[in-house]
DNA sequence: AAAAGCCACAACCGCCTCCAG
DNA sequence: GCTGGAGGCGGTTGTGGCTTT
């Protein structure tokens, strides 16, 4: 036996409401209240099944619904609802007030899910996307392919071990290394040896011990580079894990941004202050989360583009290859 | 200018949960 | 405790508009 439909759908209109159609449900919700949805269509005078009454009013005609894009906020709190939550979009939307749970799994699926991917974030897991990112050629290249070879098994060993955190420290770490013998060896790309130069400025040890390679600090390299993000990093890091909550990258970066840090100049010469934007910060009772933000536009700005455009730079491999 | 491809989003479908009888 | 109806929810589809070829 089937399951038995929710209305007779014989003669029952589908598809794109028309402005009449509209009016007609407004007018009757409005002077009636919805009751039940079932004989409403009938009541107000509509050939529509009454679960299609109750998705155009909850999903569209409903007065306090706000329109329009979403803000970086409001993006910033899906995004950490969801890593909370998952695709319980009702309960996310019960966090953004006028916004629909169809709203907010629409916006998740055309924009915000791209984004993550296009950072190298799995969007279900919000760790990073290992699946893509080969760390064994990344390191390998970066390296410079010389024959002290990476033991890439080694790596696949501790692969499973790495969380965010650890992922960026290691694109960090391998972006400054970079940075720095660039800048110590006064050579570049184009020239010849360029590669077997780099490389032989590189401890052997790093070639061997990937895990002492993820546990390395920059300043371990290069003691004249005050460069404190990683720090800053694994102090966030640190405070993250004390409560049990694992940050997403963004609201990470935001924190280990408070730091003091001379790299990347060309990235933070154009702030005029020093980043001061708190970390959203997600505080639990018994029965409700809360997200609080703050809102800086020229600090979401830039935080934006660190995340959409710098970090997938460290992360991806093919600008070495 | 026309066709094809892509994208965003409203709307639908079917399953699940809740609750009254 | 069982049943069935109503509403809720998440996944998916259809379609119109925009962009690219």
């Amino acid at each position: 036996m089937g399951r038995v439909p929710c209305c007779d759908k014989n003669g029952l209109k589908k598809g794109p409401w028309t402005p009449e159609e509209d009016q007609k449900l407004i007018d009757y919700i409005q002077k009636h209240g919805h009751g039940t949805w079932r004989t409403l269509p009938k009541n107000a005078g509509l050939a529509r099944c009454g679960k299609s009454c109750r998705l155009r009013w909850a999903n569209y005609l409903r007065p306090d619904i706000k329109r329009g894009r979403f803000s970086f906020e409001e993006e910033e709190t899906i995004i950490q609802l969801h890593s909370v939550l998952g695709n319980k979009w009702s309960a996310v939307a019960a966090h953004l007030p006028g916004r629909t749970d169809n709203e907010i799994k629409n916006y998740w699926n055309t924009h915000i899910k791209k984004r993550l991917l296009r950072s190298g974030i799995d969007p279900v897991t919000h760790r990073p996307r290992l699946d893509l990112l080969n760390l064994s050629s990344l390191l390998n290249t970066v390296l410079f392919n010389q024959p002290a070879r990476l033991d890439a098994l080694r790596l696949l060993d501790i692969k499973p071990q790495l969380n965010t955190h650890e992922l960026l420290r290691i694109a960090i770490n391998l972006m400054h290394q970079k940075q720095n013998l660039f800048k110590h060896n006064q050579v570049q790309e184009s020239q010849p040896n360029y590669y077997q130069t780099i490389s032989q400025q590189l401890p052997s040890s790093l070639l061997y011990n990937p895990a002492q390679f993820i546990n390395a600090s920059p300043w371990q390299y290069n003691e004249v580079n005050s460069f404190n993000l990683s720090e800053n990093l694994m102090a966030a890091n640190s405070k993250a894990n004390n409560g049990n909550m694992e940050q997403p990258m963004s609201s990470l970066l935001y924190e280990a941004s408070n730091g003091e840090f001379s790299c990347e100049q060309n990235l933070y010469n154009n702030l005029d202050t020093k980043l001061s934007r708190p970390v959203p910060s997600m505080t639990s009772n018994n029965s409700s989360t809360t997200i609080n933000n703050s809102k800086e536009d020229e600090k979401d700005s830039y935080c934006s583009n660190l995340f959409d455009f710098h970090i997938p730079d460290l992360l991806d491999t093919s600008q070495f290859i």
